[in-house]
DNA sequence: CTGAAAGCGCTAACAC
DNA sequence: GTGTTAGCGCTTTCAG
């Protein structure tokens, strides 16, 4: 039980009052102290294992060192990296990460912030994607810096790191319209989440401005392969002739390429077909899937960035990042069949 | 700043003493308060949008709610879903998890694991697989209750999940043994982490076993696709006869799917291979993964139970618990050309 | 430079 | 059934 060693222990043992102790054991205040005490009082620490009892400083301080990160599902490839560089930043400043799952449930999310509120996180950052934003409301009240990560809100006071899907889900389908085809349909996410509905009213846009019919979409229930099988069935029943897929994200775009299976269509020769996210792995897949890339870990760091600075109130105004995305060209894509 | 109402709050507006306030509000001493007076406090709570604070509820009564577990990388699709099975069992009970990164660096490790103690949380999920056990002897001493997962201790009076990595290689050995395959190499995992080691070590046993030379193995710098790749690049080279290898896991089989390309090996044709995990999107590869399935959720959710028996200190003694793998067949292996 | 005292918000004896 | 009191372990005025 060398850890139950408590401030007061390594006062008496240093034969300091427990202000003095303190004092001495923080470098904020340290140079308060007299050389020698301190020398005593950090040797008395050692001596004993004292660790500082982060609970108790928090509910002093009303800093928690802690961090919640909100995504909605841990096992989405996507999210990974975006926690992990988070993590990377907050913990070089001393900070540990909560980290709640919502399943893409609008009451899950509640209860997941509200119990990371409750825990009185520094900060916040939600990664979730419900186009409803309640919570943020209510998180503002709570007082809480909050960051929005891979979603815009309604309410642009909140910063936000964000991928450009306009430009993300132009450039697939521009690339798909160079190599020729005409007839492009798009697999949508769910249409409630910020980046279901923002990519497929991009797809619309971009079609349109091509002067081709936008009218071929089929959105998916959930931004998993299964849900993205069963979009990609419909469209491509009910519009046999096309020849190229835009996917909302490379899950469905996994989900297409069996649809494309089963309805013997091979990829590339018989579809051609884009992914969106560029996760891991997906270069390895068969065929290599052509993907808009969108760099998680760069968000997760710069989300981080960001609410270290709202907290530590430094620096200039923390402002909405929007990041570029590239196309990332594989073996997915290729020139239609002539007919 | 609704969320900044105290208990205090909660007790003037509804007229009665703070400690009257707590057990009305808490379900476990509700009862002791008169039905009238609860529902009173409840609906003052109600009105000011209280909001318990967690952090003083912890630090009066030793209990923060919160586990940390501690993965060496949560970009090794390996640890999602043990962390996800984890949370969700942990969720329900009203825990919440703060998550930590080691990248398999000892130092980083132990201030990772320090962080989380100081924060006083309730158990710890240590995923780690560093062989050197230091960090769990402190632990014990800071009396925070552990739970290993997918790796074993030499200190078995700690709790462990784990695969039976011995009865996983053998599967996979057997397996190609049966397709006709005699020369066959190891690509191992780093051997100072239990798992690579275990897994080396199963391997030499079976090809033993099996009457075969178990001489051919090389092991990665770590558990990645370069360096699996370097590795079972050496390995070709050193033994260009290999009909089959047995990967470590499978970042180690898709660097190991590289260097039999860069070697002009194509696989399952000219080389058979197999992995270890059976990790996500390994069925959609090129080509489909032939691997050993670890179930790393179950292991996840079933660590979060076993700790939260030790939390309580409910039920029987927790035990470590040895999960059986199964053997998955995919297109990775087949039988050896004739020759 | 150091000690005394107060208090963060909550719960748990202990009275009445 | 409810109020009083004390204190979890720490930091931070305020004195001296």
């Amino acid at each position: 039980m060398t850890s139950r060693v408590s401030l007061a222990d390594v006062a008496r043992e240093a034969g300091v009052h427990t202000s003095t102790a303190s004092r001495a054991l923080n470098p904020e205040t340290q140079s308060v102290v007299n050389d020698a005490t301190v020398t005593r009082v950090r040797e008395a620490a050692r001596r004993l294992g004292y660790r500082p009892n982060t609970v108790a400083r928090g509910l002093r301080t009303q800093k928690t060192l802690t961090i919640g990160i909100v995504v909605p599902d841990l096992e989405n490839p996507l999210f990974p990296p975006l926690v992990r560089g988070a993590e990377q930043t907050l913990g070089g400043a001393g900070y540990s990460l909560l980290v709640g799952n919502t399943d893409n449930e609008q009451a899950h999310t509640e209860a997941v912030i509200a119990a990371l509120i409750d825990r009185r996180v520094d900060g916040l950052i939600l990664a979730t994607a419900e186009l409803d934003n309640a919570p943020e409301a209510w998180i503002r009240d709570a007082g809480t810096p909050v960051v929005l990560v891979n979603r815009a809100s309604s309410d642009d006071s909140i910063p936000a790191i964000v991928g450009d899907d306009h430009v993300g889900i132009g450039l697939a389908v521009d690339h798909l319209v160079a190599l020729g085809h005409r007839r492009i349909g798009h697999v949508a996410g769910p249409l409630r989440l910020s980046t279901g509905a923002g990519r497929e009213a991009a797809f619309r846009a971009h079609m349109a401005r091509q002067g081709l019919d936008p009218g071929a979409v089929a959105a998916a229930e959930w931004f998993q392969i299964e849900p993205g099988e069963a979009a990609a069935r419909a469209l491509l029943e009910r519009h046999p002739d096309l020849t190229a897929i835009v996917a909302g994200n490379d899950l469905l775009a996994l989900g297409t390429l069996r649809a494309a299976a089963a309805a013997g269509r091979a990829v590339p020769d018989a579809l051609s077909l884009t992914g969106y996210n560029d996760m891991p792995f997906v270069d390895m897949m068969q065929p290599p899937l052509t993907t808009v890339r969108v760099p998680a870990r760069t968000m997760g760091e710069l989300a981080a960035d960001v609410l270290l600075r709202i907290i530590t109130g430094s620096g200039d105004e923390p402002r909405t990042h929007v990041l570029a995305p590239t196309l990332t060209v594989r073996g997915s894509s290729r020139a239609p069949a002539p007919r």
